[in-house]
DNA sequence: AAGGGAATAAAACGAATGTTTGATATCTGC
DNA sequence: GCAGATATCAAACATTCGTTTTATTCCCTT
C-alpha cells in the first residue's frame, strides 16, 4: 500500500476489502461501504459497475497489495538450506496472513482468504493462477530438496496441504482456538515463535513421512484396517 | 439419523442444515428452506420463533447427530498404545467431517462448522462447551501420552492445533486444494488413507517438538533471528 | 360427536437492499 | 476561458427479505 488512500477509488477499495472480509459478501451492504468510506453510494457503481465488479476488484487489490508486501519467496535465497528455505516460506505466510503490514488475520482482509477458501467465487479464478499457484510450485520445490530422494507428488502434495492447513488454521480460527484452550494464540507480536513451532512440526512430519513409506518405523504400521467400522452405531 | 425426517419440524431442520451450510447464515432465505422442506414458510416461524432461533436449533442438531454418530473416542479403548488412539481419533474425525454418514464434507452439514470458525454465532457458544471441549480434551490426553514425559500444555496445545487444523483444512478447503494441485483430494471412499497420512505426519511433528527442545537437532535453530525482516520492501 | 388447542396455509406489511436516474460539480485539453 | 468528458451527489425505483396476521384444517381428548 503506497500511503493512505486519497481517490475515491482507493477509499472505496479499502473500506470495501475490510467489510467484505469481515462480513462476507452477501452481509456486506454497499450502503455501509459508502459510510465507511464517505463516498456517495452511486460512486460504487460507477466505479465498479456493480456490487460483484467490487467484489473482483477487491480481491485482486488484496492478493496484490499483500503478495507485493510479503512476496512467497520473501526471505529465500536460493543458497539456503532447504529446511531454512521451509522456514522463511512459513514465517513469510504468517506474515502476509496475520500482520498489520498484512492481511490483519481476522481483523482485516485475511478473512476474504478464508471466505474464499469457502465459496470460491468467479473472481478467485484468476487469483489462484496469478499468486497461489506459484506460492505453492515454490513450497513443492522446497519441500523436494528437503526430502532428498524426491519420493513424488503423491507424498508432497499431502504434505504441502498439511504445511498449508496448520498455516490457515492457526490464522482464522484464532478466537475459537483461544476459547477452548483458553491460551491466546500468538500474533503480532509471537509470529516468530509460531513459524517456528509449525516450521519444526512440518520438518518432523515431512521426516516421518519421507522416511516411513515401507512400515515399521511408526507404531502399529495398519491401524486402519482393524474391525472398527464408521458404520457400527455408537 | 433415525431413519427421514417426517414431521414438519425434522424436514424443516434437515433442509436448513443443508442450505445454512451451502449459502452461510445471510444468504440463506426462510423462503428457500420452507420450498426445499416442502413447507410453508410461516411454518418456520412457528415453530422456531425466527431465523436465528431455527439456526440454532440448526447448529445442535447438526452437532448432536454428528457426534452421536461418531463419537470422539469412537474406536478407542484405553488398553491400546497412545499412538494408535491418535489414529483413530484422526479417522473418527475424518469421518464425522466428510463421510456423508456424517456431515458429509462441503456438500452439506459440514461447512457450518467451517462458518463457525470464520464467524461463531451466539448459538456457537454452547456448542463448544457441549460437543468440541470434550474433544479437545481427549486428544490432548491422547498427545500426553504419546509424548511421554510430559511437555506441557504450552507444547501440546500448538501440536492439537497442528493436528486440527490439518483435519478441517483437508476436509473444507477441498475444492481449492484439488483445484491448485490438480489431483483429487481423497474422499468417502478414501477417509482411511488420508487419515494415515496425517496420523503419520503429526507422530513426526509431535517427535520432532517433543524431542526438539533444547536445540540443535533441527537444522539451524534460530532462523528466526536472522536479519530478514518483514518491514523491508521487497 | 363435539370442542379446543396445535399445526398449516395464503396473503400482506414494513424495512432494507442493489441499482438507476437525472442533475450538478470538477477536472482536462485546447 | 470554455466545451466536453469525468466524477459526485441526492433521490427514487423495483425487488426481496423476515415477519406477522388472519383464516382454515388437523388431531386428540372428553
Amino acid at each position: 500500500m503506497t500511503g493512505q488512500p486519497v481517490t475515491t477509488k482507493e477509499k472505496i477499495l479499502e473500506a470495501a476489502a475490510d467489510i467484505f472480509g469481515r462480513e462476507g459478501f452477501k452481509a456486506t451492504t454497499i450502503r455501509r461501504i459508502a459510510e465507511s468510506a464517505q463516498v456517495n453510494v452511486a460512486a460504487i457503481n460507477y466505479h465498479f459497475r456493480d456490487k460483484e465488479g467490487l467484489y473482483a476488484a477487491v480481491l485482486e487489490h488484496v492478493f496484490h497489495t499483500g503478495f507485493a508486501r510479503f512476496p512467497s519467496h520473501g526471505g529465500i535465497d536460493d543458497g539456503m538450506p532447504p529446511e531454512r528455505q521451509l522456514y522463511f516460506f512459513i514465517r513469510t505466510m504468517f506474515y502476509r496472513l496475520l500482520s498489520s503490514e498484512g492481511w490483519g488475520g481476522r481483523h482485516g482482509k485475511g478473512r476474504l482468504i478464508a471466505r474464499e477458501l469457502l465459496d470460491p467465487s468467479p473472481a478467485f479464478e484468476s487469483v489462484l493462477d496469478a499468486y497461489i499457484k506459484p506460492h505453492k510450485e515454490l513450497l513443492l520445490s522446497i519441500l523436494v530438496a528437503i526430502s532428498g530422494r524426491n519420493p513424488g507428488p503423491e507424498l508432497l502434495l499431502p504434505c504441502a496441504v498439511s504445511i498449508i492447513g496448520q498455516c490457515l488454521y492457526y490464522a482464522l480460527a484464532a478466537p475459537v482456538i483461544k476459547r477452548i484452550t483458553g491460551s491466546d494464540v500468538p500474533i503480532e507480536t509471537q509470529l516468530d515463535r509460531l513459524s517456528e513451532f509449525v516450521w519444526r512440526f512440518s520438518l518432523g512430519g515431512i521426516a516421518a513421512i519421507v522416511s516411513g513409506v515401507g512400515a515399521g518405523s511408526v507404531p502399529d504400521p495398519q491401524p486402519h484396517s482393524t474391525p472398527f467400522s464408521p458404520l457400527d452405531e455408537p
